[in-house]
DNA sequence: TGACTATATACCAATAATGACATATCTTAT
DNA sequence: ATAAGATATGTCATTATTGGTATATAGTCA
C-alpha cells in the first residue's frame, strides 16, 4: 500500500500524520478503514434492497439523511458503532455481520 | 399478529406500534451489547495469551490502563471502534474478527 | 503479616461523533 | 428543459467517548 492508496483514502477525507507514523500504523489503520468501507457498502446494499430512501432509513435510525449519506460514503466522521447499529436496526444478524467482515 | 387480536388490544388502550417499536429496539440494543461483550472477552483472552498486563497493552494502544480495564469489563463508555481497533492492534485479522462475531 | 503488582472504579477536561440544518448536485420523468 | 425527488457536502451546537489521573480493591509472594 503505497502513495496511490494513501491518496485515495485522503481524497475521501482521511488524514494521516507523518510519513513515518503512516508507515508504522498503516497495516492496522488500513484494516480499520477497509472494515468501515465494507460495512458502508453493505449498508447501502441493504437499504436499496429494502427500497428505502436515505431519508426513510434516517427516520428509522433516528438520524438524518445527511448522516446516512456519510455512512454510505465511508466518511471518516462516521463510527463503527453507528454503522453496526444501523445494520442491526435493518435486521442484520451477528452471522451476517461476520460475513461482511470476512 | 392477527388484525383481530390487534384490534382487541388496541380497544383496551394498548398502542401496538409503540410496543413493537420498543421490542425491536430492545432486540437491537441487546445484539449490540452482546457484540461488545464478545469482543471484550476476546480482547482479554488475547491479552492474557500474549502475557501482557493491562498497562502494557494500554501503552501499545496509546491508551490507559483504566480504559483497558473498562474495555475488558464491557463498560458502556467503551465504543466498538476502540474495541475493534484494539484487537487489530493486537494483530487480529478481519477473519478473526468475523469469527468473534459468529 | 506487609510490600508489591495487577486490575477495577470514579471523575473530568479534552476531543471526537452526532443530528440537524442549509444547500448543492445528481436522477428521473414529463 | 425543468420540476421533483433523491443523494451529497459543509457547518455547527450538542452529546458521547477518550486519555489521564487518583484511588480502591484484589491477588501474590517473602
Amino acid at each position: 500500500m503505497k502513495s496511490a492508496k494513501r491518496r485515495r483514502l485522503e481524497a475521501r477525507g482521511w488524514r494521516f500524520g507523518t510519513v513515518q507514523e503512516f508507515l508504522n500504523l498503516s497495516e492496522e489503520e488500513a484494516a480499520y478503514i477497509e472494515l468501515k468501507l465494507a460495512l458502508s457498502k453493505n449498508l447501502q446494499e441493504v437499504r436499496r434492497k429494502k427500497k428505502l430512501t436515505q431519508h426513510e432509513l434516517a427516520r428509522r435510525l433516528k438520524s438524518s439523511q445527511s448522516r446516512v449519506a456519510k455512512m454510505e460514503a465511508g466518511d471518516p466522521s462516521v463510527s463503527l458503532d453507528l454503522l453496526i447499529r444501523s445494520l442491526l436496526a435493518l435486521g442484520a444478524s451477528r452471522k451476517q455481520l461476520a460475513q461482511i467482515l470476512s
